[in-house]
DNA sequence: TATCTAATTAGATACTAATCGAATCCGATT
DNA sequence: AATCGGATTCGATTAGTATCTAATTAGATA
């Protein structure tokens, strides 16, 4: 149950500070003391938001002697922008808001056979998204995945892995950076 | 200043009973005695979770004699969604980050008459989401354009302005429901 | 009007989280 | 080794908030 990363992550971000800090770091990296100081707090309260922010993924730091300089993952914030709901370009994205179980089922049936193989990938938007989902269950939450990995998986359900993996990121259910693959972790919740 | 409305928003999804509500509303519009039965939590709780959610405009609600049922205003879970950054999918986003203050002048300099007229519109997506956000500033928060008003408005930039109408809604500036339009109530101060 | 049902308000309690001062840690410099 | 600068940990305080019970409101029905 991945109910309570949503959770944190919203919590990170449901605080005035924090979102000052980010405000912040948007402009670029800055050390602990530093946005104590334009923050007008004490450098205990900063480690304080920092470990939070930094539990949901959202800053990188980077060490320099003493100096610890504290930067936005703005991979996250991408991520969490357009994770929450794996929506298109508008048109039908509230359809993908409302598919009952018995519809999931039924496309779930639809499409995949018994031993779980996938008959063909469905062009409309919709049932894109639900076989997708059902696709991801098999994959670790948090885990980075190689292209390699990947493939591997993705040809248990068929053998045209290429185009499946192109959609997992076309329809934002997985992000890539050079070449390693990870579940889009905000996502996954409002689909299940 | 609008940060607190990004806080508020948060706030309201950071906390695993509403969330637990959400994915409840998911499935369909429920009242609230239901609500508290399924969740195991009392009436005057769930009450007070509707009002936090009501705030930041997540529910909506129809009375049927004596109950009332809550659902979700799935246009703002998608609003939310692609919010928080106007990101594209992938490739240069994370330029998109990172405009300086210099920067962003330099664009509006270039693009924009002395009168504010827009000379022409770029092709680059970084320099395209510097000028359309500053030709949005005119226009209100929250409020609700017809199509003849908007395009009455983007005229005085460029007579072209069913493009630009266009390029809002494709950068996710504004939405548009049934040819109304709107600013994207996220999306703004993560640019400004 | 009396009654029933569902929702809300008010007040109390317990829990959670933000902030700070003081003490500590940890690299780097002398 | 001693010291310095920055970040962190610890404990205490305070502010905020989730939850409950009891009482109240509001609409519908008898």
């Amino acid at each position: 149950m991945q109910l309570n990363k949503i959770v944190e992550f919203h919590k990170a971000l449901g605080d005035l500070t924090r979102i000052r800090i980010i405000a912040l770091l948007k402009q670029g990296p800055l050390n602990g003391q530093a946005i104590a100081e334009t923050l007008g707090l004490k450098p205990p309260t900063i480690t304080h938001h920092m470990t939070k922010l930094r539990e949901v993924g959202l800053i990188k730091e980077r060490r320099d002697k003493n100096t610890i300089y504290f930067s936005l993952n703005t991979k996250i914030l991408e991520m969490s922008a357009k994770g929450i709901l794996s929506v298109g370009t508008g048109g039908d994205a509230k359809m993908e808001m409302s598919v009952t179980e018995e519809e999931r089922s039924a496309i779930i049936n639809n499409f995949f056979t018994k031993d779980g193989k996938l008959k063909n990938y469905p062009a409309q938007r919709k049932k894109k998204l639900v076989v997708l989902a059902h696709m991801i269950k098999g994959l670790e939450f948090g885990k980075v995945y190689q292209e390699k990995e990947i493939n591997e998986y993705l040809k248990h359900y068929h053998e045209d892995y290429a185009t499946l993996r192109r959609e997992l990121i076309m329809c934002q259910y997985m992000y890539r950076e050079n070449n390693q693959y990870e579940l889009n972790p905000v996502e996954l919740w409002w689909l299940s």
